[in-house]
RNA sequence: UGUCCAGUAGUGUAACAGGUUAGCACAUGAGAUUUUGAUUCUCAGGGUGAAGGUUCGAGUCCUUCCUGGAUAACCA
């Protein structure tokens, strides 16, 4: 038997190593969002590479909110979160922390290392402070607060904490190495004052710890042997492990990976901010935008995100996502699932001169050729029916496997008809197309022997029900939107990336679809029911299109 | 200009401790099948940033260089 050796990603590699080393038993990694906004596709990797690969190793993740910055931290944020990784089909079980919950402990490991002299109260202003800092080129120069006695830092942040004292008028600092070719090392804020209500402990603390002085420590309280972060952290790293270190607490391991970019998105939450404020957007899940909420809505299915994520893999180098990629493993996800239905965008009528006038038949449908245990459905066929305009061409070429004068086309789930002649209006436009069908060509009990190279969707005219249809684009005009100097990422927004379309009609059964459904138009693309839709109208989100190799020959 | 990280087809990602023609996916092109010009299937093109060195043998090790990214918030 030749066993092919499964080929490991990075962190992949150093868990499988600590495991057969001995120096862990069990992987226990983390998902930290802070809660002050929506997830987006980038978090969607962060979520799968913590959640799947103590998934992998038989391990667990715990769900912990980083909310310690109260200014910008809201719990309604918490709750979307949580839905959307839910929906995304992760589960914490009953390990959802705050870091907010760790603050008594937070602060007695800053009193800890007041009092091993790694931590000294400093009353200068922001601005002297950052002066003291240097640059990456030059060292920094040491504050005059810098040596005060353990006892006095003491005193002083107790009666920070206390309240003592003004927003910016005191802060805690670690003390490290002002000189440090690592400037986070050049004795980091690690406690400053904020006299606000924040989302979880309300009004119970005024002092909150800046992130690198609670996200190591939280790591560490939770057994965390894994903690991984986005490349950006890897200047953290020194410093994370220093507080472990000084602190003697359980030493979890930070590693850094490759945060994903997609083409033609952005995963700013900023900007993404400023798509709503501005209304360019809906709001936060206007199915244009790269959030959780947005892709739920567009129609992707969660599976595909997950697919999406297996594919590109883990690494440490930036890259940049191709969205055709991303578009591929929906596509591939519902074709599996996506009823195949029919609705005509862009309606032209079409008479079957030797069908009866006032009669009608009830077609088979299969709702999915890939599923057949999807059953079928059926679909009411007459002499007036609405093809779509794009399917008619006069004087066509020989390549055209669509409707001409002269030429048979099949109907999806139909007859075979023969164009006979089209009507015009007095612009030259063409109002109707007049053809006959052949009686013993219907689907499945085909006897006619005629073959026809193309095959339509059409709806019965009588029979359709009007409906909307929202046709999304790609949000952005460029590849890398929001990376150019000097250009306002909203200049670079594609002005098209919506055309709404009232005059669609669709197949009687698709009254029974509900919002979050996702069909699939024949011939067209991927549909999603929104949740505008109302019980006499539906409306339909594009979620992708069809491949179509022949618009591409053209 | 310090420090850190990274360079494998168009885009991503593999090649387990140096070992056959550098694999896979998407994208691209050609063809077959098809009652969706979809799906499916077959085939093709195209790659180790550069130069030296070590070695029987280098994507992998060494040296130098080049390129890209990160990095100076009382944000996370």
């Amino acid at each position: 038997m030749s066993e092919e050796r499964e080929s490991l990603n990075f962190i992949e590699q150093i868990i499988e190593d600590d495991l057969k080393s001995g120096k862990h038993v069990e992987i226990h990694t983390r998902f930290p969002p802070e809660p002050n906004g929506y997830l987006h596709i980038g978090h969607t990797k962060a979520i799968w590479i913590n959640f799947n690969i103590a998934q992998k190793y038989g391990g667990k993740t715990n769900l912990r909110f980083d909310d310690t910055n109260p200014t910008t931290e809201k719990s309604i944020y918490v709750e979307n979160i949580q839905k959307d990784i839910k929906w995304l089909g992760y589960d914490w079980e009953d390990r959802m922390y705050y870091t907010s919950n760790y603050f008594e402990q937070l602060y007695n490991f800053a009193e800890q290392l007041i009092i091993k002299g790694y931590a000294y109260v400093d009353d200068q202003s922001s601005e002297l402070i950052a002066e003291q800092k240097g640059t990456p080129t030059q060292k920094g120069t040491d504050s005059p607060f810098r040596n005060r006695s353990v006892e006095e830092n003491l005193d002083l942040f107790r009666r920070m904490k206390a309240g003592e004292f003004k927003d910016g008028e005191k802060v805690l600092r670690a003390k490290i190495d002002m000189g440090h070719t690592n400037m986070l090392m050049r004795d980091p804020l690690i406690y400053r004052i904020k006299h606000q209500t924040h989302h979880n402990t309300g009004d119970e603390w005024c002092i909150y710890p800046m992130y690198d002085f609670a996200h190591g420590q939280s790591d560490s309280i939770e057994n965390i042997t894994h903690s991984l972060c986005s490349l950006e952290f890897i200047h953290h790293r020194p410093l994370y492990n220093w507080f472990i270190e000084k602190l003697g607490i359980y030493p979890s391991r930070q590693i850094e990976f490759a945060r994903m970019n997609v083409s033609y998105m952005i995963t700013s939450k900023r900007k993404l901010k400023k798509l709503v404020d501005n209304g360019i957007v809906t709001g936060w899940d206007d199915p244009r935008m790269p959030t959780v909420a947005g892709m739920r809505r567009r129609g992707y299915p969660a599976s595909a995100l997950r697919l999406f994520c297996e594919k590109t893999g883990a690494a440490k180098r930036n890259n940049l996502q191709e969205i055709a990629l991303l578009e591929s493993c929906v596509k591939e996800e519902l074709n599996k699932t996506a009823h195949r239905v029919m609705v005509v965008n862009d309606p032209l009528k079409l008479t079957i001169s030797n069908y009866p006038e006032n009669e009608s038949e009830e077609l088979t449908a299969i709702n999915n050729p890939e599923n057949l245990e999807d059953g079928t459905r059926s679909i009411p066929f007459s002499k007036h029916l609405l093809i779509e305009r794009a399917d008619l061409m006069e004087d066509a070429p020989k390549k055209y496997f669509r409707l001409s004068q002269g030429r048979n086309v099949r109907l999806k789930n139909a007859y075979i008809i023969h164009c006979d002649d089209v009507v015009k209006n007095e612009a030259g436009e063409v109002i109707e197309v007049l053809c006959s069908y052949y009686p013993n060509s219907k689907s499945g009990e085909d006897e006619s022997g005629i073959k026809a190279k193309g095959t339509l969707h059409w709806v019965s005219e009588d029979h359709a029900i009007p409906c909307t249809v929202r046709e999304y684009d790609r949000l952005f005009k460029v590849e890398a939107p929001g990376v150019t100097p000097d250009v306002d990422f909203l200049d670079e927004v594609n002005e098209a990336s919506l055309k709404v379309n009232e005059n669609a009609f669709m197949e009687p059964a698709l009254k029974s679809y509900h919002p979050g459904d996702t069909v699939q138009f024949m011939r067209i693309g991927y549909f999603s029911v929104d949740e505008d839709s109302s019980s006499d109208r539906l409306i339909f989100n594009r979620t992708v299109t069809l491949r179509d190799s022949w618009k591409n020959k053209k």
